[in-house]
DNA sequence: CCTGAAACATAATGCAC
DNA sequence: GTGCATTATGTTTCAGG
């Protein structure tokens, strides 16, 4: 279910104060050019280029993507969604998981400790969209007991930038 | 609270065809160049150029980011936390949204219907990191009441891909 | 390790249709 | 409104300190 990947501690202890920066900087702008980050961070362009290329390579950097504005392409509604399954077995879980990530409502699917088993981050363009998404999809899997959702009122935050500050203390 | 838009009804009924494929396209590889994109939807990309610029203009395209992973950049610990706050004033929701975008750990914060008035998604390093965070950070705000965390113990699915196909009906 | 210049690739724009 | 051709930007490689 975790998947044991190539990057990890070794990792951590390659970083410089450079690396740091790009990191941040690309997590702010995906687009930003070699130069633009070069000027920013006190380095050649050809530099950035090379450690953007390691950086990717050893998997710190997943992917690049553009950020939508949901409301303005119509998608109002967002919801939390508590689900409890039947029997945890682990072919219940799989068939679960695998189901929910062929969803596109659903943007978010974790397994947390407490009351349920899962939660999700649902968005729909309207509020009857959800009912439906919720009656007709999501209680319909299999060894789905219940189901609890939170109507978000108002998005107060909502950033894709990782905190990194615990890296920049010890390292190089 | 909501803040009106430029972009709203009039633009969707200016999305066609090509223009919904693009956003998808983006939204999967925000860096995929001109001409990539020209010839997965078969355009020329002089027009491919031309369009995304509408497409930022108008607002749909917030912006282009690196998804960083967490796990590699030592983030091993994320929680769904619930906030009640004591009184529901307009100065106190205030102060508490402002302050949460501050925290770096908090990624996503919500404004909910439900028992809790407020959902967030923070991320840190460590339990005791978390525990830390909670403490001394977040119960620390003024007006916070109660404070319940769940914390993850599996990412099922995480995407910042929107869900376009309410948009592939009647238009154009 | 780093820079800087050359070779290469991509993006933006004017123009003809 | 579209594609094509040009110019302007950006990226990557490679020689040299």
């Amino acid at each position: 279910m975790i998947q044991t990947n190539h990057a990890h501690l070794n990792l951590m202890i390659e970083l410089d104060r450079f690396d740091l920066q790009l990191l941040a900087e690309l997590q702010a702008n995906g687009r930003a050019s070699n130069a633009q980050l070069a000027e920013r961070i006190h380095l050649s362009a050809s530099q950035v280029s090379r450690r953007i290329q390691r950086l990717e390579q050893e998997g710190l950097i997943e992917r690049y993507v553009a950020l939508l504005r949901a409301e303005a392409l119509g998608l109002g509604v967002t919801a939390f969604v508590s689900v409890s399954l039947e029997r945890h077995g682990e072919q219940q879980t799989g068939t679960f998981d695998e189901q929910v990530g062929t969803m596109d409502e659903v943007l978010e699917c974790f397994a947390v400790s407490g009351d349920a088993d899962y939660l999700l981050r649902v968005l729909t363009p309207s509020l009857p969209a959800l009912s439906d998404f919720l009656l007709h999809q999501l209680m319909r899997l299999p060894g789905v007991r219940n189901v609890k959702s939170n109507i978000v009122l108002s998005g107060v935050k909502h950033t894709t930038q990782l905190p990194l500050k615990h890296l920049h203390h010890g390292r190089r």
